[in-house]
DNA sequence: TATGAATGAGACTTCATTCAT
DNA sequence: TATGAATGAAGTCTCATTCAT
């Protein structure tokens, strides 16, 4: 029952393992699945030991969503601080978000992810929703009226931005729907950029 | 300990005030913090009442979300209906969203809302990165570069649709990173109408 | 929702009604999977209407076995009346018994029957006792040491005798073990008369 | 509350006190009144830790009764091996028998015990129809028409095995009831041997 | 008298955390 | 330092019983 051959591995290096482990762990089964028994053994260590290297689950999901937030907001301010202007700035920062985002799968998916929604039906909603977004996108494209961007990339982005945006407008109602209502549509339709590209 | 008076109110209707209660109740705590206890105690029935309009804390909430998300997307669909070509539909549609967000504050924020983020830090790494889009996008206002949209709503629309199309992306990293990068910037930069306003 | 009607038919014999239901209801589900509701269902009243022919149920649950048991017993006293000897007292009890039983099907499960043994399991148990006895029964009537009586009615009544006997002896081990074995072999071989019918 | 020293008494054979103590609580207060608590306490250990011996209660409650009652099978086949004729297998099973209740009076009482009796009710029931055979019993024997057996344990023999032959027989109807108590009266008073000693 | 919605005590089970070894 | 058995608070759900109508 008791695994020898722990000892010589470690020696310090037990904090960085058990931190890969319940990354990965984390990843799949999201927060509230994963018991601290889970990562314990995902690490191949007692549960008790987890507790030598962190006071309580909270923490070590603290640290690990914590430390990644940071490197997150390091890449994509050392991305911006390579371009000049602020269109190109932008141009980086996106790079290096989904460069970042590919090489760090798994805490990605704790703090952006699926595993976000705690809960099977808010997945199935979340994804209803962008399953109709796919369909007005590729319509409005098939017509000639929308550009020929990938539709599902589009769809998402729709969906997350406008459930970012009503997430937080609603604590506060302003400024009113209205305007909040063509702000997006203004958004989404010519974006941000100040001299966008004419077609003459 | 008996609440009487409780008996007059009732008569059917303790569905409803049931309902409305858990609304409220989750919108604030969330689903995970949230105890049949609590909602009991909000709709002010006993614990066992709760088990008599609805078998399980998960069926409850069920009816909830799935009740509203139909009901948004059938206005949506109207919304969209009532208008010709695509760029209406898109805002009619955006109308809709937030006339329809003011009107469901408490099952938006179960849907789409802070509850979602089950747990504190998300929400504040969130808050992060949407304080840090506030400033990038202020900046490109000033400069000029970018047209002078409601920073803050920006910047949520921003995170909120990086954080969705990473979740969906990371799943299968197809399309490549580069160009997923690529078509969020040209997205955010030039929005999705074909024919943009010139600025010649 | 409400049964109209129900007014008609009662005044009185709702209580014998109620008995009714309750015993085929008791008799099918047991004690235990048997709630006030579904007897109340049963006998088509509302279960506040119970609780006014019974205060609880357990209430009626002792009358159902309590009268029967009174009757059967009755029953019995009555048979073995019929009789001078006690021989004959013995054969028209055991008739009297077995007519009862089949007039009153539902009680009877209750009281004696599989619906006693409130655990799936322990009907395995006694039920693999009993093949076993029939087995044993069998090929000692095959081999000519046992008398051909009904095997899997004496295979019954032996697992039934040393059910009851151990559950009455294990409260006070006396007689002790040897004797009880002895005892129980000498009734089950020569059975309880002084005279059997002799095979010269 | 934190019951020092139980770490001393512990180290593996915490599953032979628990289900010490379950047999121990079982047999007293019967399935249905035993809680998880009452287990837990008599084998003094935590709520928590009974689960991580047994996944159920019904888990418990099922190993006691199938080890014990394939255990006592065995020494019955054992004992019936022993003897070489039919009379004698019988003998050895019923002194196998009751050495084995003697040593397992607890899940004695839980398998074929009082405990079975899942309401008190029924026990008075049954202790009512022995009452009344031990006095016909003993009757009999004044009267010099039965053999003097032991009245108790021959009274307890017959309520139990009408008892069980009712349950059995109720189910199905065959034989007939005249059938049944006459295979009834016959077994017992002429018992099961072929060749009952003689009283010329 | 009849009703059935409401009640809440109580049972089972889970799991983050502790602690003797 | 490492361990994992032990802990018990807390949460979900059931159901006999009450009570306003």
């Amino acid at each position: 029952m008791t695994n020898l051959g722990r000892y010589q591995r470690r020696r310090g290096q037990t904090r960085q393992e058990l931190l890969a482990a319940a990354k990965k762990v984390l990843a799949e089964k999201g927060y509230h699945n994963t018991k601290v028994a889970d990562i314990a053994a995902a690490a191949d260590i007692g549960v008790g030991t987890f507790y030598l290297y962190y006071p309580t689950k909270d923490a070590l999901f603290l640290e690990l969503v914590d430390v990644t937030a940071r490197l997150l907001k390091e890449h994509l301010e050392h991305a911006r601080a390579q371009a000049e202007d602020h269109i190109d700035k932008l141009r980086e920062a996106h790079r290096a978000f989904f460069a970042f985002a590919e090489a760090n799968r798994e805490v990605f998916k704790i703090i952006f992810g699926h595993g976000n929604s705690f809960h099977e039906l808010l997945r199935r909603v979340y994804a209803m929703f962008v399953a109709e977004a796919v369909e007005n996108v590729t319509a409005g494209i098939q017509h000639g009226v929308f550009r020929p961007l990938h539709p599902e990339t589009v769809a998402n982005a729709l969906v997350g931005m406008f459930a970012q945006v009503a997430s937080w407008w609603i604590e506060q109602e302003q400024p009113p729907a209205a305007v909040m209502a063509d702000t997006m549509t203004d958004l989404i339709l010519h974006g941000l950029a100040l001299q966008p590209p004419c077609n003459p």
